[in-house]
DNA sequence: ATGCCGGGTGGAACCCGA
């Protein structure tokens, strides 16, 4: 089962982009991040035509997640919870699903915020909203079934994943706190399905492995990415993983989004 | 990278992104 990960940075500006990557790649499943609309605007049927289903978390103007499926979606839920009980997250930016094939696999689909300026309370929010990330994956490890945690993470985990890590240094996408929140997380149990097909390298150039690149500045040209949309897999789905890449062609064409899909095969 | 570009809303200019 293929599945990918995709900010496409605005479904109204992206259906055509979207469409082409769908028809030439076939993924059997893809989490999208910042739709930036709402659930009645999303063109569903366009997505139905093209033989997926479609279950959306939106909201007006920012943000937003779906998830497209060839294969029925199942369980679905939208938020990330409170685990003291409290208010949920107010913003779209976590949906779930579970997609059955050989085997039932658990899709959580997310769009972590950005968190600049540092300090401000924009970053005490993704401070915040990675501790509920924490609770939330604790509770998916506990059920030892295969889930993927996939998305527009915000976060540079090492300095191999820019291109120019100096230049990230005071980036909330980079600071200590959002790293180590990160490793936190991963080291709950999870896998960085990337890193796990491909080895580590020293800090780039050259070539690096990114997943977004600035519109402004010929940040594509010059090759100055970074990489902050990531598969993290439970044991259970690590084991059945075979492949991971990076499209990063579709950043090339036209009216692309500023990231570009990253994908992984799982036997399943 | 200081928002230089690009998408959103709303109907001009401003908010937001990473």
């Amino acid at each position: 089962m293929k599945i990918a990960t995709f900010n496409i940075n605005g479904i109204k500006a992206r259906i055509t982009a979207l469409s082409d990557w769908l028809r030439e790649t076939s993924p059997d499943v893809a989490l999208l991040q910042e739709i930036k609309s709402v659930d009645d605007g999303f063109p569903v049927s366009h997505f139905n035509d093209l033989g997926y289903n479609v279950e959306t978390h939106g909201q007006k103007g920012f943000n937003g997640v779906a998830i497209l499926s060839r294969l029925p979606l199942e369980d679905v839920t939208r938020g990330l919870p409170d685990p003291d009980g409290g208010e949920p997250d107010e913003q779209a930016r976590w949906i779930e699903a579970t997609v059955v094939g050989e085997r039932a696999i658990r899709l959580c689909g997310l769009y972590l915020p950005n968190g600049n300026p540092v300090p401000g309370p924009k970053y005490d929010y993704k401070l915040a909203w990675m501790k509920r990330l924490h609770h939330r994956v604790q509770t998916l490890l506990a059920l030892e079934d295969p889930a993927v945690i996939c998305g527009d993470y915000n976060i540079i985990p090492q300095l191999e994943d820019a291109a120019r890590p100096d230049s990230w240094r005071e980036d909330a996408l980079f600071r200590p706190e959002s790293r180590a929140a990160f490793r936190k997380v991963v080291n709950l149990g999870l896998t960085d399905a990337f890193r796990a097909i491909h080895p580590h390298m020293p800090p780039a150039p050259p070539p690096g492995h990114y997943s977004f690149w600035d519109y402004q500045a010929g940040a594509w040209t010059r090759n100055n990415g970074i990489r902050i949309d990531h598969l993290l897999l439970t044991p259970q789905a690590a084991d059945l993983l075979t492949d991971a890449q990076i499209d990063s062609e579709f950043r090339g064409r036209d009216k692309p989004s500023d990231h570009v899909p990253v994908w992984i095969n799982l036997a399943a």
